[in-house]
DNA sequence: CAACTTTGTGACCGCATGGTCACATTTGGC
DNA sequence: GCCAAATGTGACCATGCGGTCACAAAGTTG
C-alpha cells in the first residue's frame, strides 16, 4: 500500500465518521481534513473536492450495498411474490438498522438535489424496477409497485424518524420489540396478497423473524 | 394594526416564503432580514433570535394545523375503524400535497434535534395517540397501531421523497395518478382489516378518492 | 415645544467556511 | 549522489455567518 493510498484512506474513513457523527450538515473541506489529520490541500488535489470525495466514498459503498442487494434479490427466486417482498423489506430493515451513516445518507437525499443525490436515485430506482417487475406479472388484480411502495417507503421513514422521535403511533421506534411488531404487520399486510404464502415459506419467514433488529447507535 | 405588527408580519412571512423556496437549509438571520426588507436586529429585538422566531411561525401555523386535526378526527366517529384510518390518511396527503413548507419542516424534523423540533415531535405524538388509541381497542387480533404506523409512514415518505425523485418502485410521485394509484394500495390494504368496511362506507371513500391530489410546486 | 420611548438602520466584530498558493519534505529513478 | 516528481503542510484570502452596538428617525406623552 503505498503512502498515498493510505492517506486517501484516511480521508474515506474520516468522511465515513463524520457523517456518522454529524450527518451530512457537519460534512465539509475543514472537518474532514481536521479529523483525518492531514491538509485540506489533499482532498482537492486526490479528490477534487467535497464531490469528488462524495463520489469516490459513494462506489465504496456500491461494493457491498449492491451485494447485498444481489443477496436479497436472487436468494430464493421460486419463493412466491408475498415472500419476496418480506424478503426484500426485512433485507431493508436489517441493512438501515444497522448502518447509522447510511441512515443519515439517506436522510440527506430527502433534502439536497445535486449531481449526487441524482446518482444515487437513479442507482437506486433502476435496481427497484429491477425487482418489483419480477413480482408485477406474476399478480394481476393487484397494483402490486404500489402496495409495495406503502411498505418500503413506510420501513425507510420509521428508519429515518428514529434518530429523532423515539415512538412513532406508540410504537417504539429505538427497540427490536419494537421492529418485530412492525415487521409482524408487514406479514400481516402481504398476507392479505392474492394467491400467496403457502405454509413452507411462511414457517421459514417467521423463524427469521425473531432476529428482527432496529436501529442500533453503532 | 401597528407600525411593529406590520413589521412581524413581513418577517413572519419572510420565513414562510424562504422556508418554501430553499428549505430550512437556507434560513438564517441575514436571509430572512434581506428578504423582509428590514434589520436583523430586529428579529432579536422582536423574536429573540431565530428559534425565538420558528417558534413563534409554529404557533401560528398550529392554529390551523390543529383545525385540521380536529376536522379529521371528529367528522366520522361513528365509522367503522378501517375506515377512519382511510380518512386519516387522506388528510395527511392532501394537506401536505399542498403545502411545500410543510413539507420541508417535516424534512427538517429527520435530521435535526433540537428544542424547536423536540416540540413539535411532542405534539404531533400526542396528537396521533389520541388518534390510535381510539382505533385500537376497536380491533383485536390485530396490532392495529404498527400496521398503520406503515401506512402512515409511507405516506410520509413518499410525500417528502417526492421533492428529489420523481417515482418510486415505479410509481410517479408528482402526477395525480401516481397518488391516486397509492391511495387505492391503502384501500387495499385497509381491506384487510378484520370487521370492516360495509359497502356503505367504501362507496363513500371511494368518490372521494377521485379528488386525490399529489404534491405541487405551489 | 420638549423630553422620552419606540422603531429602524448600518456598521462592526469574531469566527468558520471553501479554496488557492508557495514552500518544505520525502520518495524514487538515473 | 542528484535531480525531479510526488506528497504534505501552513499560511493566506474572500466570503458569509450570527450577534451586538451606537446612533438616527418617527411617534408619543407631558
Amino acid at each position: 500500500m503505498s503512502r498515498r493510498e493510505r492517506t486517501e484512506r484516511q480521508i474515506l474513513d474520516a468522511l465515513e465518521a463524520q457523517i456518522r457523527e454529524t450527518g451530512m450538515g457537519g460534512v465539509g473541506v475543514n472537518a474532514i481534513a481536521n479529523r483525518a489529520g492531514v491538509s485540506k490541500e489533499l482532498i482537492y488535489r486526490y479528490f477534487d473536492g467535497m464531490p469528488g470525495l462524495l463520489l469516490a466514498w459513494m462506489q465504496e459503498q456500491d461494493f457491498w450495498t449492491s451485494h447485498r442487494d444481489l443477496l436479497a434479490s436472487g436468494e430464493s427466486s421460486q419463493q412466491p411474490p408475498g415472500a419476496l417482498v418480506l424478503s426484500m423489506l426485512r433485507a431493508q430493515i436489517e441493512a438501515l438498522g444497522k448502518n447509522e451513516t447510511l441512515r443519515e445518507v439517506r436522510r440527506w437525499e430527502l433534502i439536497e438535489l445535486n449531481d449526487v443525490t441524482a446518482r444515487l436515485a437513479n442507482r437506486r430506482e433502476k435496481a427497484a424496477r429491477a425487482f418489483i417487475d419480477r413480482i408485477d406479472g406474476l399478480t394481476p388484480d393487484m397494483d402490486v409497485p404500489a402496495v409495495v411502495s406503502i411498505m418500503l417507503a413506510g420501513v425507510l421513514y420509521l428508519m429515518l424518524r428514529s434518530k429523532t422521535e423515539s415512538h412513532f403511533l406508540g410504537v417504539p421506534l429505538r427497540t427490536d420489540e419494537g421492529w418485530q411488531r412492525l415487521y409482524a404487520a408487514l406479514e400481516h399486510i402481504v398476507r392479505a396478497f392474492p394467491s400467496d404464502l403457502n405454509q413452507e415459506s411462511l414457517a421459514t419467514l417467521e423463524a427469521r423473524r425473531k432476529a428482527a433488529t432496529g436501529p442500533t447507535k453503532d
